[in-house]
DNA sequence: CCCCAGTCCTGCGGGC
DNA sequence: TGCCCGCAGGACTGGG
């Protein structure tokens, strides 16, 4: 579930590690199935211990630590994972752990309980290829609306599915997907090439709002209880939802409507028929 | 090319 | 009460 809000968040938190010298790069024992990570852990290890980590950054939704040797070493939490710098929620998901020396925090840990997510480790070049280029848009904080409405307006596609699409834009999640719509007024079915001008204004407009929002309230935390910000503390957004996971309330923004659950290419959407059209 | 369904995986909640 | 099935959805793969 970790969308740009909270690997944005995840990426703030793991700050403390800005300037620390990786020390040991440690797979931990895991009783199911170890998570992926590329290259091989031993390889990987040796290029990692010793060097520097220069930024702590965000592709996407990925948390990325550039080292000093060119390398980047790349966190992807896809459905379950967590950065952590203490207290992981369980210690039997724990995944892998960074000790670090010279900076303010000691280590850093990947968590993750269904192990769908990604550790892994590209040269320069590898970077371009598989997070840059086609394969990944323009971040959806710092995205134009020129681009945004560029880099969609052609499709036939319905809207809400096109937001999902990492290609068009990075960042936007299923949750976060149906929230923008709410606001924008703008149905989820609503066929890309459908939009007017305003629409796309508008659109792009409540993106940045609402992820801003979410970021400031550390991203949501949903009733799995999941997602955890790098101190393991709950996120704060879900209790700002309007229309996630709220089937049958009433439209908070319009009064009027009821908030209905449809189901868009596999993946629920939440919106409200009166003020989304 | 464009789009969709299936896949990975675990834990939880609904239904019987 | 307890068990089992289905669902949650990020990103990739394969196929129509």
């Amino acid at each position: 579930m970790p969308e740009l809000p909270e690997v944005e968040t995840m990426r703030r938190g793991a700050l403390d590690i800005l300037g620390g010298v990786i020390r040991a790069f440690v797979v931990l024992p895991c009783p199911r199935k170890p998570i992926a990570i590329q290259p091989a852990a031993s390889r990987l290890r040796k290029r990692v211990e010793g060097r520097t980590v220069v930024d702590v950054g965000r592709i996407g939704k990925r948390v990325v630590l550039r080292l000093d040797s060119g390398d980047s070493l790349v966190f992807e939490p896809r459905m379950t994972g967590l950065v952590l710098l203490a207290d992981p929620p369980t210690a039997e998901h724990l995944r892998v752990r960074l000790d670090l020396d010279g900076c303010a925090a000691p280590s850093l840990w990947y968590w993750d309980r269904r192990g769908l997510g990604l550790v892994y480790l590209l040269r320069q070049r590898e970077l371009a290829e598989r997070l840059g280029g086609d394969k990944l848009g323009p971040d959806a904080l710092t995205i134009t609306c020129d681009e945004l409405r560029a880099r969609l307006a052609g499709s036939r596609r319905e809207i809400k599915p096109a937001l999902l699409d990492q290609r068009a834009v990075a960042g936007i999640g299923n949750l976060y997907a149906s929230e923008i719509l709410h606001r924008a007024g703008i149905s989820p079915r609503r066929k890309c090439d459908r939009l007017t001008l305003a629409q796309w204004r508008r659109l792009w407009e409540c993106t940045g709002e609402i992820l801003e929002e979410a970021i400031r309230y550390e991203g949501s935390t949903l009733s799995d209880g999941t997602y955890r910000n790098a101190l393991n503390q709950a996120g704060g957004y879900q209790n700002h939802h309007r229309v996630y996971d709220r089937e049958g309330s009433a439209c908070p923004s319009c009064k009027l409507g009821t908030i209905r659950r449809i189901v868009q290419t596999q993946r629920a959407t939440f919106y409200c028929p009166k003020c989304q059209k």
